[in-house]
DNA sequence: ATAAAAAATTTACGCGCGTAAATTAGCGGT
DNA sequence: ACCGCTAATTTACGCGCGTAAATTTTTTAT
């Protein structure tokens, strides 16, 4: 078929008997060119399967196609999705997606970032730590490269935040548990590592005092990303003192109720809505996972597609030179009612 | 402090009164120039802040210093741990790293690995899909890339195979499980995506054979990488139909268990070693999250850090030119005893 | 048909670094 | 002081492509 192996950009244009140039151009963007020569370069590339050198393309150019995604922990099944999101929305777009996960630790953070900029991206898509990142190294980061935060915000950093709303989803989540049996009592980390988490308490607070309740607020102790082992010893603490005055309890995100559950069955607890169950449990985020606790979890989920979209379409839209003033953007959750509350 | 931007090596090389060729050099091995060269080179870095090009140092280099990790799911965090696991390894020693997920997806498994040639790497571990793989490309890109696979073998493919003792995963759980008690049933897709799966059924036949039982395999039906609710409904329907003849049930791997457990708990079964147990439940990974199910899972481990300190350090050996002959290694896993079983 | 606009080509240079070859400087040991 | 060795420097070229400017060709509009 191909009479020798295609090396570089020269002899590809010359086999499909257009300039160089005009080859650039095309693959820069296929419908930069006229319909007839894009057919004909189409045509060599299936011959010849030739694909330009990736490190040549980038080195001599202002601004390359790469988008950097940045969660804090991959392991997390949340942030897996809302990555695989991310990068599905990135490929379609025509940018080359490159994930990273901070692992939980604020040094690989501030060294994933580092990584980042030698990859001269042309715009990154950033779920930071929260409380635990290094403040400084993210706003500089904000000032040399657009950024866009997403799930949780620290500041007002680079152009724009999207993330979830706390506010409306504590609320809504507490005014079911209200209605449908004693108000909920709180349960949360006491130093969480994500901003989110101070909004969920507010928000709480604040619901309950709207519906005339006294809030409760347990505070368990634990450090890092481990939640569900945190949730686990923290809710055994709690019932061994007897920190429940209610029968219904809200945690501050999935994985803390998923530890919640583990230890209500290890105390003998049975936890549901149904006559028999001695508490309710309920959760926030939506967490992949939920639907297969037992009981499944109640919960308020976040809108991955919406949130994922909304986050891609602004750095795009930014990364396209549409340059609007910062702004926060937090999207509804849906209700999930499950059979834990 | 610094009197201007240094823009790229010849300017770095000059303000640290260095050649270029030289600075060059410690920058692909810091070891190989002289100890007084090389502090003069680390205080320049350090005053000013200067990082090679990486598209430049990357395009006229046969070689690069890229190591891609590939694994089928990244949503799944048995994936996700491994992952992390394999990223600092190549950190580590020296390697840059970048993570790739298939989604469950052989197109995207294609796509991947061809968006991992432009890299051109020096290496990648590669966990691959398993039966719906395309064995053709996979083939091909091992032919010309140092490729290294783990998790699941599809073929002789690639420098090397690590992977965990299936066989012997199963054999242990197996035996464990009729030490205790009844003899299991084993829980399984009746096509599984991953070739470990079948491993694991003949094990459990040999294993039962091996002691004296008659075995009992349930496959279920079901498609693509949703195995919780496989496992689910896949669990409901045997349940109903009362496949399960003994009151032990040993699951092709973790995730499958859980989609079980909640359908147990759906259809108020419930799981146990205990007296007041209807059936005991057993799972094969030690996936991050059985710790937590509900009762938490009596599961046989992986040995990630053996799993990826082996695969690891294999690949490394192959870019530094030890050719041995392919070789597999299976690593024996870890009983976890917990109370579903 | 003809002019204007758009697309393609030619020409030419630069990006930042790898790397090879030949030369010079630095080092320790006798 | 000398020799021999290693490390560093100088010189020079190439990688594969981006990109700008000037020119020619093709398409579109009138």
């Amino acid at each position: 078929m191909s009479p020798r192996e295609i090396r570089n950009m020269d002899q590809f244009a010359a086999v499909s008997g257009i300039s160089r140039p005009t080859v650039s151009k095309y693959f820069h963007n296929p419908d930069s060119v006229r319909q007839t020569t894009r057919a004909r370069i189409e045509a060599a590339i299936e011959q010849y399967d030739y694909r330009p050198n990736i490190f040549a393309m980038n080195q001599n150019r202002k601004l390359t196609k790469n988008v950097g995604i940045v969660v804090p922990l991959l392991a997390d099944p949340y942030f897996a999705e809302i990555a695989r999101n991310l990068e599905q929305r990135c490929i379609v777009a025509g940018y080359s997606p490159t994930l990273f996960s901070a692992h939980g630790d604020p040094e690989q953070e501030v060294a994933v970032l580092n990584n980042l900029r030698a990859l001269k991206p042309a715009g990154v898509l950033l779920a930071p730590l929260g409380r635990a990142s290094d403040t400084e190294v993210l706003a500089k980061f904000c000032d040399d490269v657009p950024t866009l935060i997403f799930d949780s915000s620290v500041a007002e950093l680079g152009i724009a935040f999207v993330g979830s709303d706390n506010q409306q989803f504590t609320a809504h989540i507490t005014d079911y548990l209200c209605r449908t049996g004693e108000p909920p009592c709180f349960f949360e980390m006491k130093n969480p590592a994500n901003p989110n988490a101070h909004r969920r308490r507010h928000a709480y607070l604040a619901a309950m005092e709207t519906f005339g309740h006294s809030p409760h607020v347990i505070s368990v102790a634990g450090e890092g990303w481990g939640f569900e082992e945190i949730g686990r010893v923290g809710g055994h603490d709690a019932f061994a003192r007897n920190l429940f005055p209610t029968n219904t309890i809200l945690c501050s995100n999935d994985r803390l109720a998923i530890g919640l559950l583990t230890a209500c069955y290890e105390r003998g607890i049975t936890v549901g809505r149904g006559d028999g169950s001695t508490v309710r449990i309920a959760g926030q985020d939506g967490h992949p996972h939920s639907r297969y606790t037992c009981p499944p979890l109640t919960t308020i989920s976040h809108d991955y597609d919406a949130v994922s979209k909304h986050a891609a379409d602004t750095l795009f839209a930014a990364i396209d030179g549409s340059v609007e003033r910062w702004q926060s953007t937090r999207i509804e959750g849906r209700l999930i009612l499950r059979d834990s509350a």
